[in-house]
DNA sequence: CTGTCCTCACTTTTT
DNA sequence: GTGAGGACAG
């Protein structure tokens, strides 16, 4: 059994690594290799003989979890690495829930509500209280329970608290706690939990029963968390709990890269971990591997701005790299234009892949204009989050009658398609079961199949709604003997889904259908998928399939479809990622900071580590656009460029000439001549600012001094060179000549095509292998 | 009860 | 500009 991945790691690394007895706590900086160093400790942990189903590893993003898995597989043979627990908070708890969910009173296939199930629910709620949803708002009032839950604060608890329930009067809001109430009631007669149930209950299940607290102490005796910054308080006393017998605990983390605290992220889970075990060993990743020291440099000299962080200091080793570019737009339209045009030149003069290049914004609606102005370059795209397939309305329809089968409890899935496709049971009838059902404390489900004796409707609409019952049980049928695809398929057809979304001729229409027929192949995949690790259940079935649904973001359905493509993406989604080129847009005032975190320091301080996060992402090339009018809500606003932008070290900027007539707008006027990507200023500038930022960065090691070595491709060169650079020199290009490149260094043509003007040339550089270039674009130094 | 038209709120961020 | 939800007529 061999370690030898060991010797690839710098020695805190290592000792992060090797250290996998008692508490320890990894402060990783940006880019220091914390992905790696996760992975490379649950492969040492097997290695040693760690048995796989000890170790429990907690990421933060399902993504994050199949990563990490993936590249475990590739480290440790066998198949010891699938019996591993890994994977979010939500779905380990949610798969020890259901295994233990009788102890709460909840059958073992309760529903999972999404957002938009408890905030209907909410929304009845405040309907049958009489409340005025205006001055409850739903959104708000699911927010007050969230972080009561996400404090271990029951409905119960909450009421009996004097300050708790002062303040909602102050506000407003007197009834709030019993809107909680009455939202805990309602979840736990539908069978239902909430994402914030899943870690409150897990809370509750342990500390009410110390035997299966034990029972998993004793499985976990290995326990990982990564992006410990972002648990909060549940969380933190669940990982706290489990870790009490071994100590075996390993988080990591990074205080400046805490972007969730308006979910109830917690910092101080992070600051107090000293306290709790007071034996911990702290390693601090600090060495960047990721990106050039100008992007190091900008990171840091915003993060610098925030009064609450750790002591730390980001530092690399890596080149200069160029200068940050900044864009100014006058419109969001022209802002979208301007990065496509960026994308386009940086795909020409740096033969970047699209899939090297994203695009970041901080809410979603920024994607709309970026989406344009990349169709019309030709520039294929991928959208991470944003309206993921399973929010949609026809899939949620689809999987509403699944989960409805399932457990038939389920309120919200209930409502959801009672009357869709219409059959005649209309509102009216709806709310007289609602009643019927609170009159008798029965379920929805349980008022209409014992309709005969609870009796909410008569004549016509009862016959309609026990046709309904009727319907469901029939699809019950199914669950222990068809395959999940089977009856998913039989209830998309009987059910008239498949009907009602085949009349619609429309574009949406046609693209709503082929989307559920794309969620039942998506079952069928599953069907024929063997589980795959042992304690998998292995059936097939439709329940099984329908499990984790709930905790699903991102389909990556499209993994087929070209890979290389341009990533968009919010920032929140984009943490962990990493791209050579990234833009990221937007970067006005009221929009990034939002205009909702401007009331407190603490929330300000948090989109500056978001944006933090933003720059740490690029690797080589970094730019900020901003637009100074933009398209809200359907009115031309005025913004002014972000804050952010000016505690940015000017030295690391490219800042457009100001006597530069609009021409720093154009990316493409004279790109022919000068590459697109290259900063633009007089020589004489250039030279100085290259220079500055190594002097002015106080933090950076000695070591840090990148001693004179070999050229390295990615430092900007000095601009006089240029002169040397003549368009005949290229035309007498042949093949097996060496040439020079100014980023990518010495290097042989291998062949030369195209027509002139349009001639490409194939050249294996010695450090960075075959490119593709254009010679009109490529800047090539012919060697004599 | 159904379907259509109109109004209004919407833009943080995610499990 | 858009999508959800309410008002209203059939």
């Amino acid at each position: 059994m061999s370690d030898s991945f060991l010797n690839e790691l710098n020695p805190i690394q290592r000792q992060a690594v090797e250290n996998t007895k008692g508490p320890v706590m990894i402060i990783a900086g940006a880019g220091s290799g914390k992905t790696r160093v996760l992975t490379y400790r649950i492969a040492h942990l097997l290695n040693s003989g760690v048995d796989a189903f000890n170790i429990l590893s907690l990421t933060f993003t399902n993504k994050a979890a199949r990563e990490m898995k993936e590249r475990i597989h590739k480290i440790v043979k066998g198949s010891e690495a699938s019996n591993l627990w890994m994977g979010t908070f939500h779905s380990v708890f949610a798969r020890i829930l259901r295994f233990e969910a009788e102890k709460l009173g909840y059958p073992s296939n309760f529903t999972i509500y999404d957002t938009d199930d408890s905030k209907s629910l909410i929304k009845t709620i405040l309907g049958e209280m009489q409340l005025d949803d205006k001055i409850y708002k739903p959104s708000l009032v699911l927010n007050r329970i969230s972080n009561a839950k996400n404090n271990l604060i029951s409905a119960a608890q909450y009421l009996a608290q004097a300050e708790v329930l002062e303040e909602d009067r102050q506000a407003g809001k007197p009834k709030l706690g019993l809107v909680y109430e009455a939202y805990e009631k309602r979840c736990f007669k539908a069978s239902a939990m909430d994402f914030d149930d899943l870690l409150f209950k897990t809370n509750v299940l342990l500390k009410k029963y110390p035997e299966i607290l034990y029972k998993y102490q004793q499985k976990f005796r290995y326990i990982l968390v990564d992006e410990y910054q972002d648990t909060n308080f549940s969380q933190y006393l669940i990982v706290k709990k489990l870790a009490a017998m071994y100590q075996n605990i390993c988080v990591v983390g990074d205080d400046a890269q805490s972007i969730y605290a308006f979910r109830g992220a917690n910092i101080q889970n992070i600051l107090n971990f000293e306290k709790d075990y007071p034996e911990l060993k702290v390693f601090k990743l600090e060495q960047n591997y990721r990106s050039t020291k100008t992007i190091v440099q900008a990171a840091n000299s915003v993060i610098r701005n925030n009064k609450e962080q750790l002591k730390k200091v980001v530092w690399t080793d890596n080149v200069v790299g160029e200068r940050i570019r900044l864009l100014k737009a006058s419109t969001d339209n022209e802002e979208a234009t301007l990065v496509a045009n960026g994308i386009f030149d940086l795909r020409m003069n740096m033969q970047l892949p699209n899939s090297d290049i994203a695009i970041l914004y901080r809410t979603n609606s920024q994607s709309r204009s970026m989406e344009e102005s990349l169709r019309k370059r030709g520039i294929p795209y991928r959208i991470y989050g944003g309206l993921s397939f399973y929010k949609r309305k026809e899939i949620k329809d689809l999987l509403a009658y699944c989960r409805l089968t399932i457990n038939p409890n389920d309120e919200e899935a209930l409502k959801r398609v009672i009357n869709y496709p219409a059959r005649g049971i209309g509102k009216t009838s709806l709310e007289k079961i609602i009643v019927a059902a609170g009159q008798h404390g029965k379920s929805l489900w349980d008022t209409i199949e014992g309709m005969a004796l609870y009796r909410p409707l008569n004549g016509a609409s009862a016959q309609k709604v026990i046709d309904f019952v009727t319907m469901i049980k029939s699809f019950q049928h199914g669950l222990k003997t068809a395959s999940a695809y089977d009856l998913a398929m039989h209830i998309a057809r009987s059910s008239g889904l498949l009907k009602e979304l085949g009349i619609d001729k429309t574009p949406e229409g046609i693209s709503k259908h082929e989307n559920v027929l794309e969620l039942l192949n998506g079952i069928q995949e599953f069907v024929h998928t063997l589980p795959e690790s042992d304690d998998e259940v292995a059936e097939r079935t439709l329940d099984v399939f329908m499990q984790d649904i709930a905790l699903l973001t991102d389909a990556d359905e499209n993994e087929k479809e070209d890979p290389n493509r341009v990533s968009l993406m919010t920032i929140h989604a984009a943490k962990g990622l990493e791209y050579p080129a990234v833009f990221v847009v937007g970067m006005e005032e009221n929009l990034f900071p939002s205009q909702l975190s401007l009331n407190s320091r603490e929330e300000l301080e948090e989109e500056r580590r978001l944006f933090y996060v933003a720059i740490t992402r690029a690797e080589k090339y970094l730019t900020l656009s901003s637009a100074t009018t933009r398209f809200r809500w359907g009115q031309v606003t005025h913004s002014e460029p972000s804050r952010f932008l000016e505690e940015i070290d000017p030295s690391l900027l490219d800042i457009p000439v100001a006597s530069e007539p609009k021409g720093f707008l154009d990316f493409s006027s004279d790109r022919s001549d000068f590459g697109g990507f290259t900063p633009r200023n007089t020589s004489s500038t250039l030279k100085t600012k290259s220079a500055k930022p190594q002097e002015l960065n106080p933090i950076q090691p000695l070591k840090g001094f990148t001693p004179l070595k070999k050229i390295n491709p990615d430092t900007p060169q000095n601009p006089n060179i240029k002169s040397t650079f003549i368009a005949d020199d290229v035309s007498k290009l042949q093949t097996g000549m060496e040439v020079v490149h100014e980023r990518f260094g010495p290097g042989k043509v291998i062949n030369i095509e195209g027509r002139t003007g349009e001639l490409k040339a194939t050249i294996f550089f010695q450090e960075v292998g075959q490119k593709q270039l254009l010679l009109k674009f490529a800047r090539l130094k012919i060697n004599e």
